[in-house]
DNA sequence: GCATATTGTTGCACAGTGTGCAATGTTTTC
DNA sequence: GAAAACATTGCACACTGTGCAACAATATGC
């Protein structure tokens, strides 16, 4: 963890930057916030603005909305559960990130706000959703692609779901997010099984 | 039925655009498209452009991306399975909706090679996962909110896999549709069943 | 038919977005 | 401390998107 002078300005101005973003758009609403109005909260000039951000949008959401997975090789070959591989992975992935609560509670606040922002919102998850498709597809095999896309995507959401629910309760800690994915996908499962066999009474 | 000179001609001029749009960003690359080359393309003005299209991705898109659920009361009181009901429910909203292959397969090659139109994309679906998730709740009572939303981006996923296959495919019927979210929700549902009772053999 | 209301198209002005480039500062390297 | 590497900025420029007002095309009522 070599951090030069350099490094930690850079960090630390992507993340001024997004402060202002921030704060500006909960003070004047997304669409009262232009670039010049974010790079002068931040004392930069606009032009550095799009040095760090591709646009306004990205600025709000900064790193705190990406979710990377780590070497998780152990995935393709274990023998658990499908769920509790799925939400130790994606546990774990949230667990290793920096995630501040009370940070994603103002993005999330200003995204509730503007709708606009959700694009960009799931376009990250993508990324997310993208890494556990190809995980699945080392376990389950190149005939279950589409199954593999599926699996993905509803894991995806399963955490996306227990991150929100972990925001909005301080009393839970972040491995209540592992615990949060399994329970829930457990849930779905029955769902789905719902009278499968054969319908319930009325 | 009514439709009125001047709303023959507003649709026709949407289609015509959006064919434009379409076609200029096949020939010359999405970021080489103007709203300019668009408009010209389609013999209006710019300021025309913007009366029917908040931007070209919208343009690109058109209303060929989008499924809306009808009148479906059925579904909340429904005894039959839930992938059964949700396969039918999707299905027929694929059904109702004038699919036209060919575009749907030039959409589908613009958006390949331009990931930036996935964003839009994705945000048309999330319309259609709100209706299912709706739907859902209804079904199963307002204490399974997060599972009906996972269990609604999980069905709204399927049906988008189903159309890409159905586009893919000349053999296949709308009808098809409907039996390949089922079969696919089912073999979901088996992999998140798998060893959950208790692990296989090695 | 014809007058009138409604709606559609266009040009124009203007604020905002995003990028290339070159000048100027600042940090790193040796 | 000189030279390389990188960061910040101003400036020019092409493109996006919207409000407004003029004008054209269609619809409506008589």
């Amino acid at each position: 963890m070599v951090t030069s002078l350099r490094e930690r300005r850079r960090l630390q101005t992507g993340r001024d930057i997004q402060m202002a973003a921030v704060t500006v758009a909960l003070r004047n609403g997304l669409d009262n916030t232009t670039t010049e109005a974010i790079a002068t909260e931040a004392g930069i000039s606009t032009r550095t603005f799009f040095n760090y951000y591709n646009n306004k949008h990205a600025a709000i959401l900064g790193d705190a909305v990406r979710i990377d997975l780590i070497g998780a090789g152990w995935f393709a070959g274990s023998q658990n559960p499908v769920i509790d591989d799925l939400a130790h992975l994606l546990g774990q992935a949230a667990h290793d990130h920096p995630l501040d609560r009370a940070l994603l509670l103002k993005i999330l606040e200003v995204i509730e706000a503007h709708p606009a922002l959700q694009e960009m919102f799931r376009t990250r998850l993508d990324e997310t959703t993208v890494l556990v498709t190809e995980m699945l597809n080392a376990r389950l095999g190149d005939d279950m692609a589409v199954e593999a896309r599926l699996l993905a995507s509803l894991a995806t959401q399963a955490l996306t779901e227990a991150v929100m629910t972990w925001v909005a309760d301080d009393s839970l800690g972040l491995d209540a997010i592992t615990t949060l994915i399994a329970t829930r996908l457990r849930s779905v499962t029955q769902i789905l099984m719902q009278s499968d066999t054969h319908a319930g009474p009325l």
